[in-house]
DNA sequence: TGTACATCAGTGAACGCGCGTTCACTGATGTAC
DNA sequence: TGTACATCAGTGAACGCGCGTTCACTGATGTAC
């Protein structure tokens, strides 16, 4: 039956906010349809009715990603140097699926479609804007690939000691940056 | 019929070469079996005489790709800081199939199985190695890092300036650290 | 304000397709005597 | 060295399954008069 549009609005900020969630926990490719909607409190059919294709929902799930990461780990009120260690803590490393897209999913981005792409170097921007404090330079730039690159290395390390050694090193590395 | 056992051995190396390649071109989930094994000529039935399964082609594919990457990219006899120049070079970032595989798959081997994210581990330890030169301290970690973690982001930017400016930049930064 | 009707959010079943995996079969290779 | 037989690399068809996508249908919502 119909629904109200205000209904079918909130309908849709739902769906998005799962699959955020879900493609950061598991990746997108691994992220099924299905499952997003059934998370959110659907069946799989209605899915059309708000997006035109999958590839669309990832594109609008990274968008959302940054605003939601940003907010959730508290780091909008944080300054630079405060930034980098909550971006490098254990805690950020094991909550990948309320983390930043781009440690979560970075190398399937380089093969995602042009919109999706576009809204990660968007996300890759406002990271080494949040790590310059100001105006962005070569360097920031630099922190931020080795913010991503960092965390990335840390969950695939299964040592808990080499782990958090990586998640030190660039630590230190990037405020000596 | 059957085959000598040189060939099956011969097979079984071109199958895990081709699969090297095609997962880090396309991604692992993105590749299937059926895909490797006609690239390597043959069947996908005859996949299972030589591996238990795809988890184990996974691991064998990524050991492989160092070895192979090294030699392929000519980095072998390179002193560290011409290393992370080729590392960082746009021949790099342009040819993920025969490069890096942690920069290919990075954010897909944190969700796979132990044997293939010990076999990323011994990868980035040998990344560090090479950075390093001699013993690895936590720079060399860092640097590593921040390698991998320029190279995912330099593949997902479309505009080429500012894919130029992360190799770049991040390229001025090993160089400091 | 009340009524008749068009819209469309969400359901549930179905589509074709490719996935990883299994299996009966083939015949050259390797081995036992 | 020659023969009989077991092994097994590779083929080709099939398995159940989940994928993204489509569609007929439902009935409350929104709109036109």
């Amino acid at each position: 039956m119909r629904h109200s549009r205000q209904e079918a609005a909130e309908t849709r900020t739902r769906i998005v906010a799962t699959a955020s969630r879900q493609f950061r926990a598991k990746g997108v490719h691994a992220t099924g349809l299905a499952e997003v909607m059934e998370q959110a409190g659907l069946t799989h059919g209605g899915f059309y009715r708000h997006f035109v294709s999958k590839d669309q929902l990832v594109a609008e799930a990274l968008d959302v990603a940054w605003t939601e990461g940003m907010t959730e780990m508290g780091t909008d009120t944080l300054d630079p140097a405060a930034f980098i260690a909550r971006y490098l803590s254990p805690q950020h490393r094991d909550n990948a699926s309320r983390g930043c897209p781009l440690a979560a999913l970075g190398s399937e981005l380089a093969r995602a479609d042009d919109a999706t792409r576009h809204a990660a170097m968007n996300g890759f921007a406002a990271l080494a804007g949040r790590v310059a404090g100001g105006e962005v330079e070569d360097r920031h730039l630099a922190i931020a690939s080795l913010l991503v690159g960092a965390v990335t290395m840390a969950r695939i390390a299964q040592d808990p000691a080499a782990s958090a050694s990586i998640l030190r090193a660039a630590l230190d590395a990037a405020t000596r940056l």
